[in-house]
DNA sequence: ATCCAGTAGATTTGCGAAATTTTTCCTGTC
DNA sequence: GACAGGAAAAATTTCGCAAATCTACTGGAT
C-alpha cells in the first residue's frame, strides 16, 4: 500500500474495487457516473481513470461507448477460475517450499495464529468476516511468497480477488460449516515439511470451495454465459 | 477489435499500446503529458485514462504523483516472464489437445501457412517484420485457442505480449538465424497428432528464444532491477 | 395491434484551465 | 568547498463544462 503518494485516482480504484470485491457493488450493476461522482465525492475524470485500472482488471467491463457494468458472475466463469487457481497455486507453493528460508516459514506460523485466533474468537460466523477474509488472504500468501516470481504473485492475487468475490457472495446463505478449520492446518503442516503432499492439499482446498459456493450461491449465478474476453 | 465503438481512448491506449511494444517508446522513457498531447494529438484526460490502462498491464508504472514511465526491462523480468508462460502455454496447449476440434485444426494449418509463405518471401529478416510478428502471434494463439479457457486465454496474451517487447529489442542485434524454421512446424504437427512431447517442445521453443534474446540483447538489460509488484 | 421513424432526455466522452505537487536552481551560511 | 533552506519553474493531478452519443418515448403509418 502506498502511504505517502496516494493520488485521488488511485484511492478511488482502491475504494471501488474493495465495493465490488465485497459485492457493495453488484455483479451487472450498472455504474453511472453521476451515482459514482456523490458516492465517492470526485469528479469525472478522475472516476474514468479508476474505472479504466478496473477495466483492465476484469472487475468491470466498458460496452462501447454504453458506459460501464460491473463485471458479472457465470458459473462458468468460477469454474474456469478454479482451474486456473489450482494451476498457479500448486505452482508458486512449489516453488516457495523449494526456496523458502526461515523467515518465510516464521511467517507462515504468525499470520495461521491470527487467522486461528480471529476464528475461535467468532465461532461459526467467521465466514461473514471482514478481517477474517483479510487475515486468510494474507496467510495464504505467506505460504507462497517465497516463490521469487513476482509475476505469478501477481496473477495468483489477481485470481484470488476474483474468486473472492464469489465466495463472499455464497457466505450469507451457507448452512454448512466446519466445526473447527482442519485443512488450513494440514496445508500448513505440510508446507512446512515440504512434503510434495501439500500440493495436492491446496488444490483440493480450492476445488472444495468452489463445490461450497456452487452449491449454496449456484442459483444466484448466470449458467450459460461466459465472460467475453478482449482478443 | 471493436470496429464500431471504437473511442478516443481505447484508441490512444491501443497505440501506446503497439508504440511501447514495438519499442518505439522505449523501457525506461518517462512519459511527460504534453509530449504525449502532441504525439497523439488527444487532451490530458484521454491520455491520462489509457496510461492508467497501460498501468494495469504492467506495460507502464506510476511512481505516485511522479508520472508514468515505460515499464523497463531486466534480465529477471525476462526469466520470470519465461518461466511463467512455460507453466501457462504447456497448460493451454494441453487442454486444447484435449478439447480441440476440426475447425481447431484447420485454423491452425491455415496460420501456420500464413506465417510459412511471408517468412519465406522474406528471407532471414523475417524476425525485424511487424508483420511477421502478427502472424507468428496468430499462430501461436491458435495452437492454444481451443483450450475453453477464457482466463488462462487472456492470461497468456498478457504475457506473450509482454514477452515480445524482448523479442523485439533483441531483433537488431541478432546475428545467428535459422535457415529453415523447423520448430514451429514440429509443434504444429505433434500437436496434431496429440502426442504429449508437443508440450515439452512449446516448452523448449519459448526458453530457447528466452536464451536467444539474453544473449544478444543481455548487455540492453538490467541486471538486478526487480520490476516491483504492487502488493 | 405492430412496426418504424423522429425527437427529447439522459449519459458518456473529450477538452483546456486551475490547483497541487515535485523538481530545479539559486543563495547564504558553516 | 559543501550543505541546508527556500523560492521559482516545470510537471502532474484534478475539476467542471461543452459536445457527441446513446436510450426511451411519442406519434403516425401500414
Amino acid at each position: 500500500m502506498k502511504t505517502k503518494g496516494e493520488t485521488r485516482a488511485s484511492d478511488v480504484h482502491t475504494r471501488m474495487r474493495a465495493d465490488i470485491l465485497s459485492c457493495e457493488l453488484k455483479p451487472g450493476d450498472k455504474l453511472r457516473f453521476e451515482a459514482l461522482k456523490d458516492r465517492y465525492d470526485v469528479s469525472f475524470s478522475t472516476l474514468r481513470e479508476a474505472l479504466a485500472r478496473l477495466s483492465a482488471e476484469s472487475l468491470v467491463v466498458s460496452e462501447g461507448q454504453r458506459g460501464f457494468v460491473v463485471a458479472p458472475v457465470s458459473i462458468a466463469d468460477l469454474k474456469d477460475l478454479t482451474n486456473a487457481r489450482v494451476l498457479l497455486e500448486r505452482e508458486v507453493l512449489r516453488l516457495s517450499m523449494e526456496y523458502g528460508d526461515d523467515k518465510w516459514e516464521a511467517d507462515i506460523l504468525a499470520s495461521y495464529h491470527r487467522m486461528d485466533r480471529l476464528q475461535t474468537r467468532l465461532g461459526a460466523h467467521y465466514y461473514f468476516d471482514e478481517e477474517w477474509a483479510r487475515l486468510h488472504g494474507a496467510f495464504h500468501r505467506s505460504l507462497v511468497c517465497a516463490c521469487k516470481s513476482p509475476v505469478l504473485l501477481d496473477m495468483r492475487l489477481h485470481l484470488f480477488d476474483r474468486a473472492n468475490r464469489y465466495r463472499r457472495m455464497s457466505s450469507q446463505f451457507r448452512t454448512k460449516w466446519r466445526p473447527k478449520d482442519v485443512e488450513h492446518k494440514a496445508i500448513m503442516d505440510a508446507t512446512l515439511d515440504r512434503e510434495p503432499e501439500a500440493l495436492d492439499l491446496i488444490g483440493r482446498h480450492i476445488r472444495e470451495t468452489t463445490e461450497n459456493v456452487i452449491e449454496f450461491a449456484g442459483h444466484l449465478f448466470v449458467q450459460d454465459e461466459v465472460t467475453a474476453s478482449v482478443v
